[in-house]
DNA sequence: CGGGCTTACGGTGTGCGTAAATATC
DNA sequence: GATATTTACGCACACCGTAAGCCCG
């Protein structure tokens, strides 16, 4: 599971269209289709459910898209952090090794 | 940034040795250093102090290692709770689109 | 037919391991 | 000289985009 494959569970998630989601996040349709695939086949579970040209979430995407969102935004958060502290405490690094 | 680079952190920083990190993921070392370097390169920050052999956290650094492992946990956590989900809604799929 | 997801296919990039170089004790 | 990190290098795998295939309105 990557940070990758989240991103685009999420965004396909919202649009509940695999189209439009790609486009949100610069990607051929393909990509992102391939993405939801790997997701579901590593952990043997069907996240959406695919009826006709129509494409939701499933009883179990569903339950998973919080925790989805939940490891995004921290992941982003620590990202933006990172970078933030940085200035701050660039000048701090006396260290006793 | 990805879930490797913060595993590899993660485990450089708790080791405090990148030989026992990398061995403790089953990785070389030069893998375990070039994931620590990306991961320094993209922010633009220092998360250890090369200080001779020894291999040590920086003030960034120290600053970033709960939020690293927050979402490592949480990532854990919710590809868990997708494997363990699976049986318990695998019969509730019945769908009206 | 037309829109939409999937599969096939080729190219490029990234990550990994082996091995050599560099540095510290 | 031994141990540990970095750098160099080659390879394999994975990701992405283009294009064809398939299915449903």
């Amino acid at each position: 599971m990557t940070l990758t494959q989240l991103r685009v569970f999420v965004a396909v998630a919202r649009h509940e269209h695999m189209t439009r989601a790609a486009e949100s996040l610069h990607l051929a349709q393909s990509a992102a289709s391939a993405a939801i695939t790997a997701l579901e086949a590593e952990h043997g579970v069907q996240l959406f459910d695919r009826v006709g040209r129509c494409i939701r979430l499933s009883a179990v995407g569903h339950a998973f898209l919080p925790d989805a969102c939940a490891v995004l935004e921290g992941a982003d958060r620590a990202s933006a952090k990172l970078r933030g502290v940085d200035r701050k405490t660039r000048l701090d690094a006396r260290e006793t090794c």
